[in-house]
DNA sequence: ACTTAGCATGGAC
DNA sequence: GGTCCATGCTAAG
């Protein structure tokens, strides 16, 4: 049967054909002999493309190869540095490997089972949007494999000639990534953009092509370069070309190609290995994955927040379902709004368009997503308008939300099963996210490490599992539960302050004790020790860091040790009295017991071992409970304020670490209510606890005063411009005698605040009622004022020490009240340095 | 009065 | 300054 040439530039009809490039269904296209030569030949865009942009020039060798089109995408790989290599340069490259680069499991393994061609069709499957595929499913993490991502369901039909949704489609397109798994330790890349000239949907995309005059669509081509040995295209490409597109190449009036690079294929292995076995044990490759785009283009970038981090757990739970492969797409930490009873979660744009089916109306269409557990949910997905763009979202979402049992700051999954393109949601709560994730659910303790996304603040050193931070909003957004009213609720400030009340600040019911038992001295930092009538104080230079609590114990040996529970498993292990544990230390990291560090072993206490020592640490507790139920119950909630704002100043407080002076006491005991020890929420809880002496040491004063004047020194030094303008002014106010002045207004508000009027007091400083406001900034000055609850660690602070010091200088001759106010002078800040000194 | 759907707004990036 | 996106707002049901 006479047909013609795949190659539309050709044409010509012949009744012989000839294997070309494979195309998206999965067939390859036929090509008369003329073609068939010229592409086996590798000159095939030198006869039909020669007046087509796209071309470049090799980085090393110099020759020109066209980019971007399905027949030379094999011809070049793309750079690191940027530009192109052709294919003889790239092989000479790839024999010296980089030595980093972990041996490519699959290399030169067998083609067309890596070669599998993701069939577009699922989509149809599970969208029930029509037989037509729209596209290979792309990720754009797993930029490895081929596609061409033409778009031929063309979604925008209607509006083709809207500039503007020209140029989502353009965005959509050209955010479209392709993959093939195996190959992508050897793949590169190549994400070209094709401006070809036909608009039109795939059924007509075989009519009416002009060449010139029509409206433009971008075209992404993503090609995998596949190596070395057989370097027949045909057998390495995973084309998928759909029989129209070859119209759309060769009808290209320009091409601009846009190149993306592996940054290490390294990632890529170990991306491919985690995916494909679901067992990599450290769920790095995940992240890895998404860290491995170099999208040059930043618009096309996916924001790390979307970057999926799927868990074994979750690969285990997708994979033992099925065998397919996994495709982690992306994830979205849950807002309130999408975990609200609207049940509509917010897509972000790229995601949406990258791995969703493409709609062109704002009533979109639906679409089947599995959960975990395999159950099919059937959600709308759909878009609206906005600001010249769209907001995507899914709808109906609620359902599956409530089965998972997510909240706000949970986070679901997306990722898609391979070959057959199930979409597979998954949830994760916020408390049992990746160790390595930057979202943080736990509220204290958490290592983090950083999301380059700059929204989050994170502690500077989270390598060890020690906190220097807090990633305060994650926390204030994990920990926010859902509770979307529109006006006057907790998510109802622009500015997005958001408060815990008493429900959630179950969370936050820390006692000071509790808070003792987390903190732990900086790693590695030898405390200056000094002492103060006869007591030992540590003094430390760095912060304090939140680590795991442990219960201090003794061996049979005779050998202090700690008692701590695997985040995990809950079993209690013995690790060194010394060590230093993450808040979310699990077995695996005990490095002190081998035979212990998995959670299957067995626990080294027994119940009835446990039993004795947790009932200790309870009775030590219960003392402290009923110390604290017989004080006022506001007070408490006070103090818990409090704590969590002293949380936040470990991270907030604008002092660099090292100017944070941090002290405890040898003598410290779990009951100490020293100011040294206890987190004071006002002066009351001096005047009712005030049992420690050590707190009214005049030594210890001394010493204050020479660290806040240390602090101080420090704090002129390094703060330059306004702000230490501003220092000097409130300095020089002070040395012109107006210390009067200010001590005086301190004392009254001091002692207006904390002696005269509890009640009003207590209003005033916690001003939520039982709420606690965690989006604080204590570094400002405004915060310190007696209203402003944020400021009333400092402001309580200050004046747990003003009592302390006046209810020692009405005993004896204390220090000078105008050394104190020189302390604390000016500006509040030895409030905050202050502040800072009191850890235990 | 309440819910829903859809757009608008504005903070964050 | 543009874009994204969380959520506010309100008309419609």
């Amino acid at each position: 049967m006479s047909k013609t040439c795949f190659n539309s530039n050709c044409k010509e009809a012949s009744d012989k054909w000839r294997r070309g490039w494979r195309c998206r269904t999965g067939e390859y296209a036929d090509l008369c002999d003329g073609c068939a030569s010229a592409y086996e030949e590798g000159n095939f865009c030198e006869m039909f493309h020669l007046n087509a942009s796209g071309w470049r020039c090799c980085e090393s060798c110099g020759k020109q190869i066209h980019c971007g089109c399905i027949v030379s995408f094999h011809m070049f790989i793309l750079l690191d540095a940027g530009g192109i290599e052709c294919l003889s340069c790239a092989k000479n490259n790839i024999l010296t490997p980089n030595p980093a680069w972990p041996p490519p499991p699959h290399f030169l393994s067998s083609e067309p089972e890596r070669m599998k061609d993701i069939s577009t069709r699922n989509w149809s499957t599970i969208t029930g949007s029509g037989p037509i595929p729209w596209r290979q499913a792309p990720s754009l993490f797993n930029g490895s494999s081929i596609q061409f991502d033409s778009q031929p369901r063309m979604a925008f039909g209607d509006d083709i000639s809207d500039g503007i949704d020209r140029f989502r489609i353009c965005e959509r397109l050209s955010s479209s990534f392709l993959e093939k798994k195996e190959e992508s330790s050897f793949g590169r890349l190549i994400y070209g953009k094709l401006r070809s000239g036909p608009f039109e949907t795939v059924e007509d995309r075989n009519a009416g092509l002009s060449k010139e005059g029509q409206p433009n669509l971008s075209v992404n081509v993503s090609h995998l370069r596949s190596f070395p040995k057989n370097d027949s295209p045909t057998s390495k490409l995973n084309l998928a070309a759909a029989p129209p597109f070859r119209n759309e190449i060769n009808d290209i009036d320009q091409v601009s190609a846009t190149l993306l690079q592996q940054p290490s294929l390294s990632t890529l292995v170990g991306k491919q290995v985690c995916i494909h076995n679901g067992m990599d044990s450290s769920g790095e490759a995940q992240v890895c994955n998404g860290k491995s785009r170099g999208d040059v283009r930043g618009r096309n970038q996916l924001l790390p927040r979307y970057w999926p981090r799927i868990t074994d757990k979750e690969l285990q739970q997708i994979s033992s379902a099925s065998n397919s492969v996994i495709t982690p797409l992306f994830e979205k930490m849950l807002s309130a709004s999408d975990a609200g009873r609207i049940g509509r979660l917010v897509l972000p744009k790229k995601c949406a368009e990258a791995y969703f089916p493409p709609i062109s109306q704002p009533e979109g269409l639906p679409l089947k997503v599995h959960d975990l557990k395999g159950k099919e949910w059937s959600f709308q997905f759909r878009f609206w308008p906005n600001n010249n763009s769209r907001m995507y979202v899914l709808e109906g979402i609620t359902p599956c939300i409530q089965s998972m049992e997510l909240q706000a700051g949970d986070v679901v999954t997306f990722s898609r099963l391979e070959p057959e393109g199930k979409l597979v949601m998954g949830g994760r709560k916020a408390s049992t996210a990746p160790p390595d994730q930057g979202y943080k659910a736990t509220l204290i303790g958490d290592k983090t490490s950083g999301d380059d996304s700059g929204k989050y603040k994170f502690g500077e050193d989270a390598t060890n599992g020690h906190v220097k931070g807090f990633a305060k909003k994650e926390i204030l957004e994990n920990k926010s539960v859902v509770r979307s009213k529109r006006k006057n609720s907790i998510f109802g400030l622009k500015s997005k302050r958001l408060r815990i009340d008493n429900e959630e600040m179950m969370e936050l019911k820390l006692t000071c004790n509790q808070v003792q038992g987390i903190m732990r001295s900086p790693p590695e930092n030898v405390p200056s020790v000094f002492v103060v009538e006869g007591c030992e104080i540590e003094e430390f230079e760095d912060a304090p860091i939140i680590g795991r609590p442990t219960i201090p114990a003794i061996d049979c040996f005779g050998e202090k040790i700690q008692w701590v529970e695997c985040e995990v498993c809950l079993k209690w292990r013995k690790v060194p009295a010394n060590a230093l544990l993450p808040s979310r230390w699990t077995c695996s990291e005990n490095i002190w017991g081998l035979d212990r560090s998995l959670c299957s072993t067995a626990q080294q206490l027994s119940t009835q071992q446990l039993e004795d020592i947790l009932s200790t640490t309870t009775e030590v507790s219960k003392k402290k409970n009923i110390t604290e139920q017989n004080s006022d119950p506001v007070v408490a909630q006070e103090r818990l304020d409090a704590l969590a704002n002293l949380a936040i100043q470990v991270e907030e407080v604008d002092l660099p670490a090292s100017s944070q002076t941090k002290m405890k006491h040898a003598g410290h005991k779990l009951d100490c209510t020293c100011i040294i020890c206890i987190q004071p929420s006002d002066g009351n809880d001096l005047k009712q606890k005030q049992i420690c002496d050590f707190a009214n040491s005049e030594s210890l004063k001394h010493r204050f005063s020479s660290l806040m004047e240390r602090f101080e020194k420090k704090q002129l030094t390094k703060e330059a411009g306004s702000a230490c303008q501003k220092l000097q002014v409130d300095n020089d106010a002070y040395l012109n005698n107006d210390i009067g002045k200010s001590s005086l207004n301190r004392e009254e508000a001091s002692q207006g605040a904390c002696l005269d009027d509890p009640d009003e007091r207590k209003s005033s400083v916690s001003p939520l009622k039982g709420q606690i406001d965690l989006n604080i900034q204590p570094e400002r000055e405004e915060d310190l004022s007696p209203d402003s609850d944020s400021g009333a660690m400092k402001r309580l602070l200050v004046d747990s020490v003003e009592n302390n010091l006046m209810h020692h200088r009405s005993s004896s001759s204390g220090v000078s009240r105008d050394l104190l106010d020189k302390q604390m002078q000016p500006d509040g800040i030895g409030g905050a340095s202050f502040s800072n000194c009191i850890v235990p």
